[in-house]
DNA sequence: CGAGTGATTGACTTAGATCAATGACCGTGG
DNA sequence: CCACGGTCATTGATCTAAGTCAATCACTCG
């Protein structure tokens, strides 16, 4: 219950749980939308179908994510949903909550932040993925993701996520912290990866 | 005007118009927010400093973008905005944004389902990259950039802005698009790029 | 105690980046 | 009107960083 944990109690026991095994499908491209879901658990591919049926995902959430927003202003969902490993996923339902956001516009304002916000990280990765060193972007990583003020991010999930968020593979990753480490440009514990202060580069 | 001509017409007339030097800056991290922005030419970049001053570029904006929308729900501006090139830019003031979607929730929801689309287009954009392959990602992107129904893409600007768009250096892209057109993949006119009906690959 | 996952390192290969050159096609200013 | 500077499209040669395949070790969890 991260994503929309501002929604007031009544809303949120609106929300229905459901859990979904490798492979089964949430909801089809042309399906009426009935609600906008958050990944619990495991992963959810988002599939659209282009021309002679070739699938092309869209998107892969993890937990955490809100998908389908778009649902809340679209008579139908315009791809799949489908789960790539076994998954929960919460549902929100689409009436309540639009009937909300028009009752109070504070709630309505709450939610256009959670996405413009959204729509800031998503740039910000996009942007990251333009740095073609893997050094460098790693270096770019790192300073965006550090608790803001220090020189430390703080890694929670494993170092192979911390590679496919980057756009790495992991033996990449591997090499290019052992490389800064050598270099004495971060420094590493259990934690998490701090940048060292360093005038060139 | 693209990107919020569904305004009402007071709302938009509200909105002014501001040229940028290369160089230029528009707003700084700190500053109070007053608007959000659209390029209407050049490109403006959103520079965030990390600690030590260090500049981190978080998003390049291109015409047509809207830009700064969080400011609407910040009291601060949370990065500087720097003209990268000579640019126009068109502000639309954030008090009477605001309160006209208090006044009228089906503004709101318009504007959400405007933020709502373009965090799917930046997912969409997100995943293409973790396609590694030259060939691959064109093809993706070529499926999804296809209109509806059709198999070709029309492209409007340059090669050159497609490459950045997928994150390849034009030089590759050339080549890319000369092996799949010899491949028979594709067909290439002046007007756009055709996917050819391929069972394998 | 295996089985499964994460972390790490080595060896090898290659796709794509980089550097460079060329031709077509403007628009424009003298 | 034409020469010139600029951008786009294209192709060649070269190089290297990162991907791929593979092996090892540490851990944790039934």
């Amino acid at each position: 219950m991260r994503a929309l944990d501002w929604l007031p109690t009544a809303l949120r026991e609106r929300s229905t749980c459901r859990a979904l095994k490798a492979g089964e499908t949430l909801f089809r491209q042309g399906d009426k939308t009935f609600a906008i879901f958050e990944v619990e658990q495991g992963r959810v591919r988002l599939i659209r179908h282009a021309v002679d049926q070739h699938p092309v995902v869209l998107h892969s959430a993890r937990p955490g994510e809100l998908f389908a927003e778009a649902a809340l202003f679209a008579e139908r969902y315009q791809c799949d949903a489908v789960a790539a490993t076994a998954a929960r996923v919460r549902a929100y339902p689409k009436g309540p909550l639009l009937a909300a956001f028009r009752a109070d516009p504070a709630l309505a304002e709450r939610f256009m932040a959670v996405l413009a916000h959204q729509i800031h990280a998503l740039r910000a990765r996009l942007e990251e993925r333009n740095i073609r060193s893997a050094r460098r972007r790693l270096l770019h990583h790192l300073a965006l993701a550090a608790a803001p003020g220090s020189r430390t991010m703080k890694l929670d999930g494993t170092l192979i996520d911390l590679a496919a968020e980057l756009g790495l593979t992991h033996e990449a990753l591997y090499r290019t912290l052992a490389a800064l480490e050598k270099d004495g440009a971060i420094r590493r514990s259990r934690a998490g990866i701090t940048l060292r202060r360093h005038p060139a580069l």
